[in-house]
RNA sequence: GGUGAUGUAGCUCAGUCGGUUAGAGCGGAGGAUUCAUAACCCUCAGGUCGGCAGUUCGAUUCUGCCCAUCACCA
């Protein structure tokens, strides 16, 4: 039977940028769709890999509001960032897309009148925390107070990281708002609330029924013996979301249109590719849907999103591959240490390649936590890649060249290795552990392989032939049939490593390698190119530098999880009041900054409405800026040594619009304004040339 | 605290549906070689398979307890 696949990586938040945690996930999940676009069409004729940014929810909101841009410029950005990063890992998607379209707007609120018309929506009452300065309902991790059991002060709603307990933020002694520092107050509001608890015996049928990991079904039970709780999917203004149909200021908690937004993105492509939407998704559809995710999001995928999806018509996932955590070098990712890495960092010091290559030998389609170790990592790539299987072609590609034209020769059948190669082909082991995702079981099998071409090498002695006149058709055979073990090798290794794969096959200028299940020879007389280096090692003193780059002393930033992905999540990772999560600082040290740290620095033009003497401060004054579009700013600047307030007010100058608010003895300060000083003087504040407005970008 | 996972050579990991000498790669030691970006090839390292107890003729592999690490507790 020919499979039909549809893939799916979990959806990153549009609020931080992409890590190498993130990665684990998109590269697993690329891996496993190239094995499969690489098998014959009457196996799997069509694989579809589909994901898109997570743009919806509260800290999204106030982090654009703390920008002075509204949430779809914000968005637009991170998706933009997003992209970037995952081109630069080779992360093929075939539509990457948003919660933030209309497709998703569509499918959510079809989903949820399905639910309500199946009666699983129930309206309730409850109280939460509300802020009145904000005028907002505070989400668990904008809350902060006393922990209730040990005291320590400054904790999270949801849990104290001191002593680790857990309870609600109502339990919370002293709590404040962290949004706005005021004291919440309890106010009540209805919510709509999934009933879960009644899709508890489709649940366990379903979780029976193979799409989950043992160990992951074995979580499951624990989840069910539990109970099932009902689930609150509402969310009151002000909310960037999508609002719920027939319910005026009610909108969709973000991990409601979340996963909904695989279909969005589906529905995207399908309209692009002419592909039939419904024959993917509709219930009881033949075709498969597999959604790689990681451990921490497993409640939601393998509960509310299948019984979503049951019980408003749908099909149900097939799979659901739940993946574990990035350590580095065995522990936690940190800022501190330097081991918070940005996918943009990596990149900008470091091959994507090597990363693939090390996750992929690391991976093995369980839920266990991935290390990575960066000497490992350097040791790994060096002896493997270039030692082990690069150097196969690199010894033997010139005497091709040299001796006989760059063309190819006979295979020597009578090898031995034909034999472990041909035998590792027949039994479709490499193949069927790429399927079941265990790579590092495929790449140990991959490597054994390159031994045993390296070992031929060696055995027949190539360039001993060489010296020696009347055997040229022996060379000629032997490097003939290492480059064709070499060519093997290639495809076995293509699904990870495609941008080489690429290069080899204009090397041996071939067309693109599929999965053959039968293995041939490269033909007599095949003309290949002359060899060219195809891969570096990896110098240690880059990563250090990498490292060192990311390191970042300030900012005792909660480390987080290393996987937070999605709203939920990412409220627990991200600090929600003061400096945007995610951005390393530019490297220190270094004499350069790459363009894309400047662009973070969002200048604009703001006009002093107003300037007036702070009381009781020697150096402030209290600006009142008006940033077009943006609205005013107050901003307090240590200006008041050359400048009367009166001489200022009317006059334009350049601000730091998304600097982090900054709370000062006098006030709140939301940004900066830009001025000169030096030995001869100062400060002098900038000026735009005339025509220049509030508000505008500066770039 | 509850639950789950993990704990095998210096490092990163396989493996054992219980059974004579527990494996790989890397690192390290020695040798060989020079085709290959010092790569490759051969040999070696002798690790109480986290600890304790139990089941068994026999356990690293099963059971229980303990310790350590990690995660989850919506």
């Amino acid at each position: 039977m020919t499979r039909k696949i549809l893939v799916t990586s979990a959806l990153p938040y549009a609020n931080g940028s992409i890590h190498l945690g993130h990665l684990v996930e998109y590269i697993q999940t690329d891996i496993w769709v190239r094995f499969q676009k690489m098998l014959p069409k009457e196996k799997v004729a069509e694989c579809w890999y589909v994901c898109a940014d997570d743009t919806h929810g509260t800290p999204i909101m106030l982090r654009a509001e703390r920008e002075g841009v509204t949430p779809e410029v914000l968005i637009d950005r991170m998706a933009w960032e997003h992209r970037r990063d995952f081109d630069g890992f080779l992360i093929g998607f075939d539509s990457y897309y948003s919660t933030n379209s209309p497709e998703n707007r569509e499918f959510a609120s079809l989903i949820y009148q399905r639910l309500k018309a199946a009666g699983l929506i129930e309206p309730r009452v409850i109280e939460q925390f509300y802020d009145p300065e904000k005028a907002m309902f505070l989400p668990d991790r904008f809350i902060k107070g006393t922990c209730p059991k040990c005291g320590a002060r400054d904790q999270y709603g949801d849990s104290c990281e001191a002593c680790g307990a857990t309870y609600a933020p109502t339990d919370l002694v002293d709590p404040y708002s962290a949004v706005s520092g005021a004291k919440p107050v309890r106010r009540a509001s209805e919510h709509y609330f999934f009933r879960l608890g009644e899709c508890a015996d489709f649940l366990k049928d379903w979780t029976r029924s193979g799409a989950l990991q043992p160990e992951a079904a074995n979580k499951l039970d624990e989840w069910f013996s539990a109970g099932l709780s009902d689930w609150d999917i509402s969310r009151d203004a002000p909310y960037f979301g999508f609002e719920i149909p027939d319910a005026p200021g009610k909108y969709f908690y973000v991990w409601l249109d979340a996963p909904v937004g695989y279909m969005a993105s589906f529905a995207h492509l399908a309209k692009e590719k002419g592909l039939d939407f419904d024959e993917y998704w509709k219930k009881d559809s033949a075709t498969e849907l597999y959604h790689f995710i990681g451990k921490d999001i497993l409640y939601f995928h393998a509960l509310f999103w299948p019984a979503m999806l049951a019980f408003s018509g749908h099909r149900t996932p097939t799979g659901v591959f739940a993946h574990g955590f990035l350590t580095v070098d065995g522990q936690k990712m940190s800022k501190s240490r330097g081991t918070f890495i940005t996918a943009e960092s990596y990149l900008r010091h470091l091959d994507p390649e090597w990363l693939r290559y090390y996750y992929a030998a690391k991976l093995n389609g369980s839920m266990e936590d991935v290390d990575l170790s960066l000497e490992d990592f350097a040791a790994r790539v060096n002896s493997d890649l270039v030692g082990k299987y690069i150097n196969i072609a690199s010894r033997c590609a010139g005497f091709i060249t040299k001796h006989f034209g760059g063309k190819l020769g006979t295979f020597d059948h009578a090898a031995a290795v034909r034999v472990e190669f041909e035998s590792a082909s027949k039994s479709g082991g490499i193949a069927l552990a790429y399927e079941e995702r265990d790579y590092g079981r495929a790449l140990r099998e991959i490597m054994r392989l390159a031994d045993s071409a390296n070992q031929y090498i060696a055995e027949k002695k190539p360039w001993e032939l060489a010296k020696q006149a009347g055997r040229e058709a022996e060379l000629h055979a032997v490097c003939t049939t290492a480059l064709t073990l070499f060519r093997d090798l290639t495809l076995y290794l293509k699904p990870v490593l495609p941008r080489l794969a690429e290069q080899i096959e204009g090397f041996l200028n071939i067309p693109p390698l599929v999965w053959a299940d039968v293995w041939t020879p490269l033909p007599v007389g095949h003309a290949i190119n002359p060899y060219q280096h195809l891969m570096t090692r990896v110098d240690a003193k880059k990563i250090e530098a990498m490292v060192e780059e990311n390191r970042q002393s300030l900012a005792p930033a909660p480390d987080a999880h290393s996987q937070a992905r999605h709203a939920e999540h990412q409220q627990h990772a991200a600090t929600p009041s003061p400096g945007p999560a995610g951005h390393p600082l530019p490297p220190a040290g270094e004499g350069t900054i790459a363009l894309d740290d400047f662009a973070k620095v969002e200048l604009r033009i703001a006009r002093i409405a107003n300037a007036e003497h702070v009381e009781g401060a020697d150096k402030l004054l209290r600006l009142t800026l008006d940033v077009g579009p943006l609205g005013t700013r107050t901003v307090f600047a240590g200006i008041k040594s050359a400048y009367a307030p009166e001489r200022l007010v009317g006059r334009l100058t350049v601000m730091v619009a998304n600097l982090a608010p900054r709370k000062m003895k006098f006030g709140l300060s939301e940004g900066m304004v830009l001025a000169a000083s030096g030995d001869q003087g100062g400060p002098f504040l900038l000026a735009p040339d005339d025509g220049a407005e509030p508000g505008m970008r500066v770039k």
